[in-house]
DNA sequence: CGTTATTTTAAACAGGTGTTTAAAATAACC
DNA sequence: GGTTATTTTAAACACCTGTTTAAAATAACG
């Protein structure tokens, strides 16, 4: 295997589970068995990496969203909120396929880039894969017309919130389920879950006024 | 103003905006204009500054919130979900007059806490403060009894993790909705966006299976 | 005032960070 | 096979990290 793969593979494990700061570049390339110099050689800095962890499951799984969210706005019958975000089911899981516990690991960096970096990783998504949002906002615009912009901006950011935190600490949750509950539960048993809560919550009524007496 | 609350007042606002980890002591003495030992003279370790800062919120919410939810529970009407997360309103806005952007400070260190630390602060929280979930739980399961103990279960995680991924990222957000909707809106505003959003997810209706076929 | 606590200070500590360097090893190509 | 490219390697780089130390400054108290 190559050495720039190896370091992806590695870099992407540890980028889900400790953070971006929280991993060093020694912990990585030690566990990729190679040069700790390998990193800058091939990717040029940690920067570079992170964008390339993130990219490699981006390209795979954008092509996927896209198509499945586009066919949505063009089928016959209106779509529901929950197909709306069903959709993003299939391709998620699919990244099982493409790496093991591809699913919960992209999830998992999607949360810390969004927290960790600063906003960094934000910008990356919109200017690189800027498509996935806008077919997206087509499709919810067309289950929820009623929505306006503004509403429909903070509900898909609280959504995005609710997936990419629950994600993130989903090993966790789902440990702790397990023991309460007694009841085997994995990263697809989870997003069946989560789907029907963030649809509920983008087809709440829309409140009249969101001025509160402070 | 006594070296302990400056670096405390110091700790939580960079802390809040760059993480724990991200976070160096001698950003938190420079900005407090305080000698870098005395972090670990007043406070023993960056850890225990950790636990400090986020218990002086704690101490101050809690008390609040346990009454809140306690009333709710005890009130002769059966409260309906939209009632039961509007009572952390009062008590979450209440921190802005305990300190300067409390309220957005407070939750974004939650936030900070639940993904930064691997676990830590959850152990801190439901250990240090559990009566805040058990009477939370109590109100919930009040207001929805069809609900089983595992659906809260992830329900609630849903929940908090909109609430603390949505306001760790506030500001960003409210920069972005300024721009694109010309619409003032402050923390309380996005609180009130975000009320009937998680309300609508924790009441969604219960699905029979949660299988999918993978 | 003098004496004991408490707090502040500058300096050093040991260890970790991302990055760079120049030499060694491997691969590619004619 | 000999000569370039490419890749790997160990070492060092400069800087940052949390923590500790012992001396200096301040406060508290009889």
């Amino acid at each position: 295997m190559k050495t720039k793969d190896k370091i992806l593979d590695s870099a992407d494990v540890l980028f889900a589970n400790k953070g971006f700061n929280g991993t060093s570049l020694r912990e990585i390339t030690s566990q990729a068995n190679v040069n700790l110099a390998a990193v800058n050689y091939h990717f040029g800095s940690k920067k570079e990496l992170i964008k390339a962890v993130m990219s490699r499951y981006m390209d795979e799984l954008s092509p996927q969203l896209e198509s499945a969210l586009l066919s949505i706005c063009q089928a016959e019958h209106k779509p529901t909120l929950h197909e709306v975000f069903s959709a993003f089911v299939e391709p998620l899981l699919s990244l099982n396929e493409f790496k093991k516990n591809g699913t919960s690991t992209f999830l998992q960096l999607l949360g810390r880039g969004y927290t960790d970096s600063q906003g960094f990783l934000r910008w990356f998504l919109t200017t690189q894969y800027p498509n996935v949002f806008t077919h997206f906002s087509k499709a919810v615009k067309i289950a929820y017309p009623e929505l306006s912009s503004e509403d429909m901006f903070w509900r898909l950011h609280f959504t995005m919130g609710t997936i990419v935190f629950t994600m993130s600490s989903s090993e966790a949750l789902i440990d702790i389920a397990q023991n309460d509950f007694d009841n085997k539960l994995d990263i697809a048993g989870v997003i069946a879950r989560v789907i029907p809560y963030v649809a509920a919550g983008v087809a709440a009524p829309i409140s009249k006024s969101y001025k509160l007496s402070v």
